[in-house]
DNA sequence: CATGAATGAGTCTTCATTCAT
DNA sequence: TATGAATGAAGACTCATTCAT
């Protein structure tokens, strides 16, 4: 095989880590380049623009996250378990890859304009959760697409105000109040 | 005296309507002149930068929002019923105020440097509420800025699912079915 | 008398103080406005120009420097006797006077446009001086001008390099050693 | 490889001849990109800043002038010689350079913030002139700064009435006189 | 594939001056 | 005579994108 060294994840791996610093529009592409040890010419030759290019780091780390929350998930068996870990996952995640989970919310929220081709799969693996939760019985009827909304509503401005120091709770405690609360939001009442 | 007449409320209009629906980085200050009818340099007699001309705007926004809320909040009586009355105003402000509200979002998480120097007064009274609900007893002891993030959370979420237009639900059962999760979330178990 | 009050020393004396330390590119008329306790438009009303109102501050301050110069030249009665005192005048007033000295040099060398009206008068003075010791045939034959410009340059570059700090030696010794040097640059060779 | 050739040059040659014109301040980047037949941002390509720039010139300038001084030094060989030399070579270079000769006054005194990396190279050379006559015994001893200062005031202010049209006498005669003035100002009393 | 110099429209900001009151 | 809000032309600088090599 002759020599197809292409730079294109120099790019991404460059990109990546400025966007998750910075953010996308406080990143240039000069930024990009020097970081690449590339010119700002070839970032045109794997990508059509900037917000393309962003684009492609978004979906590559919400895969990420994705196969991160997977692997919490891998021996829970119950659906009362899978969201247990499924929390758990996401509350560590966000602490042990914090610039990749900043980035994935302001990217999200804000800075992207298309959304992910993968329509945000840590999403769709929440909304599995509750389906099959209902499925069992064990879950109340009700909107998944709402429940799921409300979890992950929960969820991350938990992390946002723990962030942001306003929460004085231990951690894992924290943790714990989340899947309780995200539990009785869910199961039947009696 | 001289001419009294003041562009300042203009520039404000001006800039609260481009804020509003393009984002404050989006916006630029020759857009707001033309739209204000002035020129470039009177903003700048007014405020000392976009970014303090943005930060008025924006604490001019969660006032009126704060405000709004508050008129919601007039007849309740117990903590339940606030936290009713919160939950309804809060749905119906991002409903009628649409661009007000996506604003004040945009603009909190993001686009803005400095907090407001109102503390964010919407959020404060919802602390206040559920502290007044474990004072009088019919709350259950937790700490209560996890518990409003969490109830922030879920709120902000589901409007957010709720404007693209993910949830099928009835409005009216989105806000009961949200007013009923919350009120689980606080309430003593059984 | 009718109250007939002017603000016109208010702007001179603002502008002045201003001047001396900012520069004049650097003093804005808002800030002489601010100082003043006036309106910026007042300032129009008595002067046609930032430009203008500089010019007759330099004005004021070069007859400033001017009457301090004649204070120093009062007692002297032969030319050599008033050489030693316009030197010694010079560096007292450029010591003493720090801000005028410098707004002086400034202005005239690069700030202002047009000659001030007075022509400059204590380069007058020198010239007088010079001329004077001529006449009398202390002073050997010699252009006049020319005479004049090497003795400024010497007494200005000189205090440029006390006031920049490279010169080690003693003030009072570096006054002697500049007033024997012009002496000797203008009188007769033995 | 990519399009090799370099506006650099253009700007530089742009600038230079604006800023002897017209000084610093007064030169815009858009006169520079206008006259180079660039774009303002090729400026930024190659320069931080406008100030950069201007330093610049500013350097090649003195380095221009230096080895005019040195190219007038090369055959002298007494201290004295080399002083005439020096005053020469100043004179014909302020008289066959006059723009570059008034950047680099114009730029020293007042536009320029930092010192020359090289530090004044046609100063350090006169210093050395200086120093070296003391060592040999032919000029008195004083300190060597004050001397420098003295001298270099004569020349420039000469230069300035002369330029400025002050001076009746025919040119080489001022040329004549100064240099034995300066002569003067150093050579041993008898 | 890769380069990187060049582009040029656009950004925020400044400030001497004007003029309706 | 004084005011001060408004002006508008100009300023330095940025950066995603292009294209000749």
């Amino acid at each position: 095989m002759a020599r197809t060294i292409t730079k294109r994840p120099d790019v991404i791996d460059a990109a990546l880590s400025l966007f998750m610093r910075k953010g996308i529009k406080a990143t240039t592409t000069r930024d990009i380049a020097l970081r690449a040890g590339i010119s700002e010419g070839t970032i045109y030759r794997h990508f059509d623009s900037k917000e393309e290019l962003a684009a492609s780091v978004f979906d590559e780390n919400l895969d990420y996250f994705w196969r991160y929350l997977r692997g919490y998930l891998k021996h829970a068996r119950t659906p009362e378990e899978m969201l247990h870990a499924y929390v758990q996952g996401f509350f560590e995640f966000s602490r042990i890859e914090q610039r990749r989970y900043s980035f994935i919310i302001a990217a999200h929220q804000t800075e992207l304009k298309r959304q992910s081709r993968e329509r945000m799969k840590p999403r769709q693996m929440l909304s599995k959760i509750l389906r099959l939760g209902q499925r069992q019985g064990v879950f109340r009827k009700m909107d998944i697409q709402l429940g799921s909304a409300m979890m992950m509503g929960t969820l991350m401005q938990t992390i946002f105000y723990l962030k942001s120091g306003r929460i004085a709770v231990n951690y894992d405690d924290v943790i714990g109040e989340v899947t309780g609360t995200c539990l009785k939001m869910v199961t039947l009442d009696k």
